[in-house]
DNA sequence: TTGAAAGCGTTACCAA
DNA sequence: TTGGTAACGCTTTCAA
C-alpha cells in the first residue's frame, strides 16, 4: 500500500460486512433479481457503507469486456474533432462506456501503435480520418471491432459525409454566380476525406463544364491555406473551394493581408463549417456535415459490433448542406 | 470465445514456444538481465513470432499501476480546452501512458461521477477547470493523486495563469487608449477562473482609479457573449472584457450586427487567445496564456504523485501575455 | 537462473 | 437462493 492513498474498498469488504459471500455480493450488485430482497438489502447498505464501486478493471478480465471504446484521430487543434469527440463522449456516457482518447498528430505511423497500445484496454475502436494505409489498418480486422469515421474501408462500418452531394452545392452556387473557374487546395495526400471531396468536386465541375485548378496539397490549417493563397491567386480561378474551413481561413486571412477583396476579386468556399467559420469577417460560405452526428451515429454502430453481433459492413452516410455567407458572390467582370 | 474476435495472444502461449515457464518470459521481457542470455532470445523470439503484447488490464491488476490518466474538463466545444488537452496527450504518449477523456458539458454534477467511474482504471487525475465544489472534490484528496489546472483548491497541486497580472496589462493597454470605464462580461460563477479573472481586473481598475462596470454572468460561449452585448453598450463604458475569448467573438458578433463600431465606439479584450482570436474582424485583442504548456507542466506536476511520491502542493502560474490587435484603440471623445 | 505457486478483484460455474 | 472454487492474464515471491 503506498503511503497517503486510502486502500480500495473491496468486493471481499462488503461481503465481510454484509455477512455474506462474495458472491452474493457480486449478484445483489449485478442483478438484484437473483438474490433474497433481504439479502439485497443487506448488501447495499454494506456498499453504501463503505462507499464500495466495483472495479472495473478486475471485472474486465474475466468478462472480457472494459466498457472503454478508444477513439483515435489526427489533431485535436483542428476545431471539427472535438465536435466530434464531444458527441463521441456524449453517447459513451449515455451508455456508461469509458472514453480512451489518442490523438496522432497527422502522423500515420503513429496510428498503428497508438491503436495498438489501446488495443486491450477497449472493446472497440471509433477511428476518426485515420491516415494510415489500408492494409495496416486491416491488420485489425477481426481483432477488435472497429468503427471508421470519415473513410470508407473494408471491411469496416463506416460513418462518412456526403462530399460529393456538398460538392454539387457548392459548384452549384458557385456557378450561378457566374464562376467558370475554380481552383482547389487540397489537404492531406493521406486523407480519405480529402480525396473523397477532390474527388466530388471534379464531377460536380465537369458536370457543368467548368475549369477546375489544382493548388495543390497543403496541411489542413490556417497556415496551410496561408501557404495556397498566392498560388491560388497566380490562376485564372475567380473562387476557391478549400479542403476545409481552417485552410478556407488561411486563405482569407493571407487575401485580406494582400488587400484582394473577397468575394470581389475572388470568392472562398471551405468545408465542415466549424464555429468559427460564421464568425470571421466576411463570414465564410461552408460546407456543413452533421458533426455532432457523426460521433453519435459512430458509437451506435459500434455498440452491436462489441455485444458480438457482426453487422459487418454498414455504411452510414451523412448529408452536407452549403451555408452560404459573405465568403461568396458574383465573379469579377 | 466471441466468434470472428481472434483470441488474445497470452503470456502462456509464448511461454509454450519458448519452452519456458510464464515467469520466464515476464522477467524476459521486463527485465532482460534477470535472465540468461540464451533464454531471453527464444522468449523474444516467441513473443515476436505470435505478435505478443503484454495486457496491461491484468497487469495493472496486480502492479496497481495502470499507465492511464483521466482528464475530466467542462467542454470540449470550448476551443481552449483541446489546446489543453493535445498538450497532455503529447506528454502522455511521451511517457507511455494513456488518456482516459472525460467531457462533463459544464454540468458541476457530473464531475464527481466522472471522477468516480474512472478512478480505478488511472493512476491520476488532471482536472482542467473542474466546475465542482471545493469539499466534493477534496473528498477525492488521498484517494487518487490528483493535479488541478486552471483552478486552486488544496490540497491539490495546480497549474494557474497569472490573470492578475494578465488583467494589469489589459488594464494598462486600455487606460493608455484613453478608456476609463471598462465594463466586464463574467463566464460561469461556478468557474474559478472567472473568479481569479475578476478579481484581478478589479484590483487593476482600482490602482488606476478606473470605473468597472458589472455586465453579469454568461455562459462561456459565442452565445453567451452576443447575449451581454446589449447590456454593455446601455452602460457608459467604452471598452469591455471579457471573461474569454468566445465572449468576446459573441461581443464582437452582436457589435457588428448591430452596426457598432469596434473599436471606434467600444473596445473588446478577450482572454485565452483561442486561434480564432487572431482570425476574425476586426482581430481580437486577447490576453494570451501558455496554454501548450499548461498540459505539460500538469503530467509532469502528476508524475511524482503517481509515482508515490508525496510532492504536495507544488502551484504552478503560468505567464500571462496581453497581444494586441484590432478590437482596441483610442476612446471615442 | 529458473519454475511453481500465490494472488490482484472480479465474475462464472457448480453444488449444496 | 447461496457459498465455494476456478479462472481471467499477469507479476511477484519463494524455493530449488
Amino acid at each position: 500500500m503506498i503511503k497517503g492513498l486510502a486502500m480500495a474498498v473491496t468486493i471481499k469488504d462488503v461481503a465481510r460486512l454484509a455477512g455474506v459471500s462474495a458472491s452474493s455480493v457480486c449478484r445483489a450488485l449485478a442483478d438484484p433479481a437473483r438474490v433474497r430482497p433481504e439479502t439485497r438489502e443487506r448488501v447495499e447498505h454494506a456498499a453504501r457503507e463503505l462507499g464500495y464501486h466495483p472495479n472495473r478493471v478486475a471485472r474486465s478480465l474475466i468478462t472480457g469486456r472494459t466498457l472503454n471504446i478508444g477513439v483515435v484521430l489526427p489533431d485535436l487543434a483542428n476545431p471539427f474533432f472535438p465536435s466530434v469527440v464531444k458527441s463521441i463522449q456524449t453517447r459513451a456516457r449515455e451508455l456508461d462506456y469509458a472514453v480512451f482518447l489518442s490523438d496522432t498528430d497527422e502522423d500515420p505511423a503513429v496510428e498503428v501503435p497508438a491503436i495498438r497500445a489501446l488495443a486491450k484496454q477497449v472493446d472497440g475502436f471509433l477511428l476518426c480520418s485515420p491516415r494510415a494505409p489500408d492494409e495496416d489498418l486491416r491488420s485489425f480486422a477481426g481483432e477488435k471491432p472497429i468503427v471508421v469515421l470519415n473513410r470508407r474501408i473494408t471491411p469496416f462500418p463506416s460513418v462518412t459525409a456526403d462530399s460529393a452531394d456538398g460538392m454539387r452545392q457548392a459548384v452549384a452556387h458557385l456557378h450561378a454566380l457566374g464562376h467558370r473557374s475554380i481552383a482547389y487546395v487540397a489537404g492531406p495526400r493521406t486523407s480519405w476525406s480529402n480525396r473523397d471531396r477532390q474527388r466530388g468536386l471534379r464531377a460536380a465541375t465537369a458536370a457543368r463544364g467548368m475549369t477546375l485548378v489544382d493548388a495543390g496539397n497543403v496541411a489542413p490549417t490556417v497556415d496551410g491555406g496561408a501557404a495556397a493563397a498566392d498560388l491560388v491567386l497566380a490562376t485564372s480561378a475567380t473562387a476557391v473551394l478549400a479542403y476545409n474551413d481552417l485552410i478556407a481561413l488561411g486563405l482569407l486571412q493571407r487575401f485580406h493581408a494582400r488587400g484582394v477583396a473577397v468575394p470581389g476579386r475572388i470568392s472562398v468556399v471551405g468545408f465542415d463549417d466549424i464555429l468559427v467559420a460564421a464568425l470571421v469577417g466576411p463570414p465564410l460560405t461552408t460546407v456543413a456535415i452533421a458533426k455532432e452526428q457523426i460521433g453519435r451515429v459512430g458509437v451506435d454502430l459500434l455498440l452491436p459490433l462489441m455485444a458480438g453481433h457482426e453487422d459487418g459492413t454498414a455504411r452510414r452516410v451523412l448529408p452536407t448542406q452549403l451555408i452560404v455567407r459573405g465568403s461568396t458572390g458574383p465573379a469579377p467582370v
